[in-house]
DNA sequence: AGAATTCACTGAACCGGATAAGTTGTGGAG
DNA sequence: CTCCACAACTTATCCGGTTCAGTGAATTCT
């Protein structure tokens, strides 16, 4: 089947190709009556502008992408991100932009693969995810003057916009809460420690903590795995002043701590309270269900898109703080025994 | 900053846009002393062909695309469709192809999306996931000449390849595996009932069932959700018949009847044996782990994306079956009491 | 009424590669 | 010594849009 041009349908509507393409883009230079005779035409025969020639002249390539820094493994089992690129997508496609992904093994092939997608004029710009401190994709976006809206701050992006949630605040907030309910041993399994903000959870908990008197408060690098997940529990509960509360960095973490935790006997949540970060399907399936942090990532991820979007307007974007996370008290949190 | 074209290389090499042309792409027509200069200035200043100019001039789009045709909940939960995209992606990064990512509501609206892509001639090919009976994709995929890799039958797809694992074999084993543990009334809570693979597991466990002598082999629809899978669970359980056996479409749904299950005071797996299709870390992580029918399903995706690119080379390609699934006994199954 | 402006459109250049067709220069065969 | 074949290029065209500089006709202004 041969793919219809501007040029057939000029050669239909009897007028030159210039005309057919203001007339499609909404732009002066034709009458009403031979726009209209010409959008019906290409709706006739089905046109799609060729998005090869539309980039090639200057146009927008109408795609963006988005580069995945995890294991496989990792990301099959958070449902994180694929809210996120549901969210993304749900804003893209009403603009008729499309997504480009590409799972990379490391910073640095990310920067690479930033490298040519610029290059290839392939995309539009780029969504950043997992931040980290003095990141090396920055300075790259910036040289190369690609549009981008960096998820996972607030950290220093220089005029690239940022979309984050207040996770210092829901750090606080949860502690406070584990707090009241009489808890004054708690814990926290983090995700990688080399994300910022993993940083500045772990920044604001240490501060809440020892704003409230609890010295015994006690971060535990993790991986965002189950596997991890357990071990840290694991080694946070053989100890003699074992904690009563453990907040956890994601979901499956959490879910992992859960089943840890009731092998070695303990009753969840008399004998230990448990809080996810990341709301999911997840934590409800399991038993008891667990005390979570929502947030709508979907949301979170139309609210980068709508930025993204704006930035490659040349609109001037700065610095959103979007989907914080709210406290849902499930089965998982109770005073301690 | 500016994007480096041919042009530059051309001037700096001393020779014209033809030559560069031919040299990078190892065509015949140049010295292989000139062809490893150009080479060399083509690296230094970091070209990357710009990808629309290639599109455009007749050359592939070097992109394949993907549709997701589910809610976003159901995405975000399920690890099977990440896992399938990070094995794509290995096997298309590996030869510089992109992967354009589109989720849509309904089947038709994935016929309008392949439409608009093969319009702006945006990808060189699609991968189909969830084949349905008389799928309404199939048509217009032939009809556009699209190459395509379909997932999920096997079915009746013409000429487009497919690639499928032997699910009715694996359910085959898991009946006799649990009919060899002494079970005789097993039922089964499915995927949607819609897609063809789903069909193929219900003959198959009907068949073996009916040959195994188990006459109240029943299988309940359901469509991936951890809460529809927990309804039908209860539903099961709540009968004087009930099971002494359930197998599980997908892992969300029956980490969800496990603890539907444990709920209903139920001991796993003295009084009820619970496999899950899909093995996944979520079978591990609860308690006691879930026996599983595993199989490697980034490789799966990878599987499909050497078809698609051999299909896009225009090789012929037929039907392959890979990644048949493995049955993994864990802590869920048991003779029952 | 004549000049100026606006409108609706045409024609051609351009984006950056791929490629067919044409142009050299060189070496070997006859 | 000439002719031919072939390698090693160059030149020009094409892909399908966008956009700018015209162009002729209609309308407006003075």
């Amino acid at each position: 089947m041969k793919r219809p041009t501007i040029a057939d349908i000029a050669r239909r509507a009897g007028v030159s190709k210039g005309a057919v393409s203001y007339a499609l883009n909404g732009q002066p230079g034709v009458s009403e009556a031979t726009r209209q005779r010409i959008v019906a035409i290409a709706q006739e025969i089905g046109f799609n502008p060729n998005s090869a020639a539309r980039a090639l002249s200057g146009a927008s390539a109408r795609a963006v992408g988005l580069t995945l820094c995890r294991p496989a493994r990792m990301l099959g089992i958070e449902p994180f991100f694929m809210g996120l690129i549901s969210g993304f997508e749900a804003e893209l496609a009403a603009r008729s932009y499309a997504l480009t992904l590409q799972v990379v093994a490391t910073p640095e092939l990310e920067v690479e693969v930033y490298r040519r997608w610029w290059g290839e004029r392939r995309i539009d710009g780029v969504i950043v995810t997992d931040l980290r401190e003095n990141d090396v994709r920055i300075p790259v976006l910036q040289q190369l003057q690609l549009p981008a809206v960096v998820i996972g701050g607030p950290g220093d992006t220089g005029r690239i916009a940022q979309v984050w949630s207040d996770d210092a605040g829901a750090v606080t907030e949860t502690v406070r809460y584990l707090v009241a309910l009489g808890h004054r041993r708690i814990a926290r399994v983090s995700g990688l420690p080399d994300l910022l903000h993993t940083q500045t959870r772990t920044k604001a908990f240490s501060a809440v903590c020892a704003s409230l008197g609890l010295n015994e408060a006690v971060t535990v690098p993790s991986d965002y795995t189950g596997e991890e997940g357990g071990r840290a529990t694991r080694r946070l509960l053989i100890g003699n002043d074992r904690p009563t509360a453990i907040i956890y960095d994601n979901d499956v973490m959490a879910v992992a701590g859960l089943a840890v935790a009731q092998e070695m006997g303990l009753a969840i949540p008399g004998d230990l309270s448990i809080v996810a970060w990341d709301d999911s399907p997840l934590c409800s399936l399991v038993h008891p269900p667990l005390t979570a942090l929502s947030r709508d990532i979907a949301e979170y991820g139309a609210h980068a898109a709508r930025e993204l979007l704006a930035a490659i307007d040349g609109k001037q974007v700065g610095n959103v703080e979007a989907g914080t996370a709210q406290l849902t008290p499930r089965g998982s949190t109770a005073p301690p025994r």
